[in-house]
DNA sequence: AATATTAATCGTAATATTGCAATATAGTTA
DNA sequence: TAACTATATTGCAATATTACGATTAATATT
């Protein structure tokens, strides 16, 4: 149906998933790379950085900003947007939660 | 459009966003942390588990093997399925790179 | 006040994703 | 070899996502 069943699953396994969209688009990812070289920026510098149409980049921009992972605040006649401290390192976290379950195979095969 | 303008965005930027889509569905994440747990399982493990139906979860888990993230073995009359370890870590890799590169805020604001 | 500048929102089109029933395929067992 | 088991594939239908032009809104500038 292209729906997806969010009722099947636990509140962590839609909070990952959720969390992992914000990096599941390239546009997304070269906002969120941006950010962290230049630290802050406005729409029209993603504009220009990306080959996106202004109304694109302000879409995503909405997305990362739903998501927490992101914010905006007005700087004079723009909106510039950061990375959201807090949320980035509880999203490092919760990925490196997952990532270090992963604990078989010390050395021998394990499927 | 719906159309994911690949060719303007960096080699590393469409990894990152193809790898992140294995974590941005619940499903897909269910699965996952059920190898985690499990070391290894079977197709009908997972109907059993998830509340989705068969054809449903062998198209996520051959979405999962075509990133890599999981392998499939042949086991007697059913198909294993376990996390791939060189992808794993790799994935784990590719995520805590973009992670660690927030070094912003030692204290005061930065936007 | 008229005019830029900047970004958000709306409307729409195109493509992608999700889900499942039905069917196909392949190995196993009676 | 016929029935059974387990999984993959096919063929839809429904929903979600991506993209952009046009419009709107809000603030500066002249």
């Amino acid at each position: 149906m292209g729906l997806t069943k969010k009722d099947l699953f636990t509140a962590e396994q839609n909070e990952i998933a959720m969390v992992a969209k914000a990096f599941a688009h390239p546009a997304r990812v070269a906002i969120l790379q941006h950010l962290l070289k230049a630290n802050a920026c406005i729409n029209s510098d993603l504009v220009g950085e990306l080959g996106l149409a202004q109304a694109t980049i302000s879409q995503h921009l909405k997305e990362l900003k739903n998501m927490g992972i992101i914010k905006g605040t007005i700087e004079g006649t723009s909106m510039s947007y950061c990375i959201n401290p807090e949320t980035w390192l509880s999203v490092k976290n919760t990925f490196n939660n997952l990532f270090d379950r992963h604990i078989c195979c010390g050395g021998e095969d394990c499927c």
